[in-house]
DNA sequence: GCTTGACCTCAAGTTAAGTTGAGCTTGTAG
DNA sequence: CTACAAGCTCAACTTAACTTGAGGTCAAGC
């Protein structure tokens, strides 16, 4: 069969839409995994370009690149995911992301009612109360993503 | 009739569960707003509370706090607002709301039928190209926040 | 064989949303 | 009237997710 053409960084950047200074950053996180030439230049593997789109595409449903780190590590290493596996990762995802549809679903019914309303009193009120509320830890700036 | 106290930051900070840090913040934000006594202290009226309620809310949302300043400026300046007024800003975010909902609806239906799949070619995969793309501007971070 | 564009590394900058700390002032309870 | 908790300001630090820049190397075309 004829040979599939590994990437250059330019060329996953270009076919995925990311920037290269992107990719050594995903590289640097271990969402993605390159070998190098003699040169010392990355060359990637065609299933970069799924990995890729896969981390964008959790990105924008919400998801940290450390928890998309986290669901990787799921995938086999040094073995070219197959569908399985990969179907395996969607489930999960699918599940927190109906648990976050759900959760939005309730603060936008709470909103018309709560707000408007007089009984914004913090205490009391049950939009402010009815949601677990998140878990703070750490420092520095805590809900930069909606997680 | 009785007068109705006006709130050190303190007691903002410990009805709202906001830290007095968060405060200053988002009054230097705009997002709240005070007046000081002869010595200088931050003195609060009371429905100061509502608003930083509806600033939390709206965070765990997605929303930034610089889209909530812009939807403040709806709000009247110098009037305690009616409920009229937070009705009108409680429509345009259930709005906004709705919108996300879609969107999420349609990621998660597109995940398991697009990641288990061989589409995930970027070109021609649904999923990457039936959304609109982010219109990206400015430098750094640029997807810190589901908006 | 050399020029030019693509790469490489590493350090430093950026934004958001706050927190932490130092140094100093207020206000209230005893 | 004097502690001492609560405030105040301002600068610096934090995390996430990248970008920008400087300074140097690779490789493909002419």
């Amino acid at each position: 069969m004829a040979p599939v053409r590994e990437l250059t960084v330019g060329q996953v950047a270009a076919r995925s839409g990311v920037a290269v200074s992107a990719l050594h950053f995903y590289e640097a996180r271990g969402l993605i995994r390159s070998h190098r030439t003699s040169g010392n230049q990355r060359r990637y593997s065609r299933d970069v370009l799924r990995r890729v789109a896969i981390i964008r595409v959790a990105q924008e449903v919400g998801i940290s690149l450390a928890g998309i780190a986290q669901a990787f590590q799921s995938l086999p290493e040094e073995r070219t995911p197959t569908r399985a596996d990969w179907n395996l990762l969607s489930t999960a995802w699918r599940d927190e992301l109906d648990h976050k549809i759900a959760q939005m679903k309730k603060l936008r019914d709470g909103l018309t009612d709560c707000i408007g309303c007089g009984c914004m009193s913090i205490d009391k009120c049950p939009l402010r109360n009815k949601e677990d509320r998140l878990a703070r830890e750490g420092t520095g700036a805590r809900r930069l993503v909606v997680s």
